[in-house]
DNA sequence: CGAATGTCAGTATCACTGACATGT
DNA sequence: CACATGTCAGTGTTACTGACATTC
């Protein structure tokens, strides 16, 4: 009957719901942005890794993107089929493919990273400056440890 | 050739990319605890719900877990199952059933209580309680902010 | 009638696993 | 030989959509 219904205390209390609950609405945000230039998640992170770091191996871009190599074929193939990057095998080590950023990669990068900004913007807007850069500090310093420790 | 690979700053600095990372590192940490006695979280967010509201139709334990009609069916069903649940139809509301928790359903919601409680001390590990509190508190706001408003 | 409820079938994203062939 | 790389096929969790019959 009620309108509004509450949540569980038990939940709501426990700073892994806060994190999970966001990141759904986190997700939700980028999923429209990335979604309206035909785009998903992993596209964008391996796009950006191109941009940053330059030419590099899939397994690389995997590591350097938090990606499974498995998840990296699948997203290249569709990054590939839109001539977005650009896989050459590399002539030093014949494991490996070498992907590059095309133009037309760069230009999508750029659309996405539009879409990023809005997405930040709605997501922290009820939060003050200091406050935002607070937040961030403290998430990364949790990162920091949980990936790099 | 690298041992560690560097992620891209576009990714890093970004709350949203912080946000997603580390539900993700929160949801390995609860799968192992949660895997351990046989539940995900779904599972937990109902049985949550159910110890500390009561009765509850299967349309209001969606309203509260955050879950969709048709993600509580399915979750129901295995609880049901397992014996944690019953589940009976409301006989003032013929469209109702009426899920209520058995004994038994209690004793796992405290074993998966106790999982999670070892979760957020590992998550929050490396942050100190005042940083804890700060953290929770700005979580809450946001999360607040894009459920509530 | 409109609205809520329970149910079913299917989809998407992200993350992960195990296997395999190829090459270093 | 061990190890890295790319590839393929499949799984699990969470979240969501559209449809349908039943009931209020």
């Amino acid at each position: 009957m009620a309108v509004v219904e509450e949540t569980p205390a038990r939940l709501a209390a426990t700073p892994s719901w806060l994190l999970t609950q966001l990141a759904v609405h986190a997700h939700r945000l980028s999923s429209d942005g990335f979604g309206e230039v035909g785009a998903r998640g992993y596209h964008f992170r391996i796009l950006a890794a191109l941009d940053e770091f330059g030419v590099a191996s899939q397994a690389e871009l995997g590591r350097r993107c938090n990606m499974d190599r498995s998840d990296v074929v699948a997203a290249i193939n569709e990054l590939a089929e839109q001539g977005l990057v650009e896989r050459t095998p590399d002539p030093n080590d014949r494991r490996r493919n070498m992907v590059t950023l095309t133009t037309a990669g760069d230009r999508q990068l750029r659309r996405m990273g539009r879409a990023l900004d809005k997405v930040q913007d709605e997501l922290l807007r009820p939060l003050p400056a200091e406050d935002r850069q607070t937040l961030t500090r403290l998430l990364t310093q949790l990162l920091t440890h949980h990936q790099g420790g």
